[in-house]
DNA sequence: ACAGTTGATGACACCGTGTGTCATCACTCA
DNA sequence: TGAGTGATGACACACGGTGTCATCAACTGT
């Protein structure tokens, strides 16, 4: 392997994947992964930020991909609605672009490294940021919009963790299972906090919209 | 301040935060924070894990507390009510035993470093998992406890912030809002799904619950 | 064919984080 | 007064991450 051989990215993605899997996130080192890789350390960080971005390589370009998403779904669908949508847009173009078992050996990595779950969570705060945006450009309110796009981010983490784990199934039938489950949870407490007969309400401004405190109160 | 004046800790947070605020995160070192508390830098890492842990340092008792509160939720109750009541109860705890005006400093040193961010997403996820735990003890599934946990972390995150941000209002009045919001947004976006007229049903198998798609499909 | 240019790489030095190890100091208790 | 205990300092070290410059291959124009 000399010197200016191609795809030394890809060599590194490999190499940091194999050793992680191997040794163990903590002992590896970067040194490790460009001899691996028949690169020397100065060379990894020229195409990788620190030790942990190279084992998210497809997340840099998602935040864009969901701002696009969802300021391409329906000006007139309410912010979660458009959120979904565009999630379900979403899942089609990373179920067809991610490889599967290379995703499935990522997840177990990560599942052992503090560091690295850290890490995963700020990919998927950028993604929350990105719909974040979208949605107070379609005009949705600040508050509204940040709560909306981090329940958005987490559905989606949820999706892609089910996708992973289950070889056969589709991204699409997770991310519907990640929305019956919302949408039986929220039905579910509302319909509690409705029924509660002699609610006591708590002590600030609640009852707008006509909802109940969250359950009855106990004493 | 000799060697072994009491409340080292204590000096050690003060002296970081206000070093951070001073010169920002990145231009303030280990040796520094110690210096100004009057220790060595090898000290410091006796008291605090790493740089960033010593902005966190009522986050740690935080996961049990509300592992706690749910536990101690009506047991009848929906996954989702046990879990905003309680939040409801902490949030009662937390007003009282943190400081105001330095979570405010604290909230604006982290809003300047991507690094303190990732941290703090650490911190908000050990919350989620307590609650996980505590959902599944109570019986509820793995799927919904891991959805209703994030959203509840997601929920109190917000509330905090409102809280620190609005010196006036109590933490209760911003867990409102936040639930409000909640409540509103899943509203609205069921109803657009059930008006949905014309709607053709994504790809795998939705309509359990007898909910349409998310919003009418565009083409 | 040849020289200049460009871009990727290696070599080296450097700072800061985080840790292991041992000596040292103050305080406590018998 | 002397042993024990716990916090601290001193020192060394591995590793992550960065700046800087030299080096080498490939491309470009003449």
């Amino acid at each position: 392997m000399a010197r200016w051989d191609p795809g030394a990215q890809e060599r590194l993605t490999e190499a940091a994947l194999d050793l992680y899997l191997e040794r163990g996130y903590d002992n590896v080192t970067v040194a490790d992964i460009a001899e691996r890789a028949g690169l020397t350390r100065r060379s990894y960080f020229r195409y990788f930020a620190d030790k942990r971005e190279v084992l998210f390589p497809s997340a840099e370009r998602l935040p864009e991909i969901v701002r696009e998403a969802v300021l391409a779904a329906d000006p007139a669908a309410a912010p979660l609605a458009a959120v979904l949508d565009a999630l379900h847009q979403v899942g089609a173009q990373v179920a067809e672009h991610v490889d599967h078992a290379n995703a499935a050996r990522r997840r177990a990595v990560i599942d052992t490294s503090a560091e690295l779950q850290e890490r995963e969570r700020s990919k998927s705060a950028a993604v929350a940021a990105a719909i974040d945006e979208a949605l107070r450009q379609r005009g949705t309110g600040p508050g509204t919009a940040a709560l909306v796009a981090q329940v958005g981010s987490v559905v989606l983490g949820l999706a892609f963790r089910r996708w992973v784990k289950s070889d056969a199934a589709g991204f699409s039938a997770g991310l519907y299972a990640v929305v019956d489950d919302l949408r039986a949870s929220l039905d579910d407490a509302g319909t509690t906090a409705h029924l509660d007969p002699a609610g006591t309400p708590p002590p600030e401004g609640l009852q707008r919209r006509g909802c109940a405190p969250f359950s009855p109160p106990r004493e």
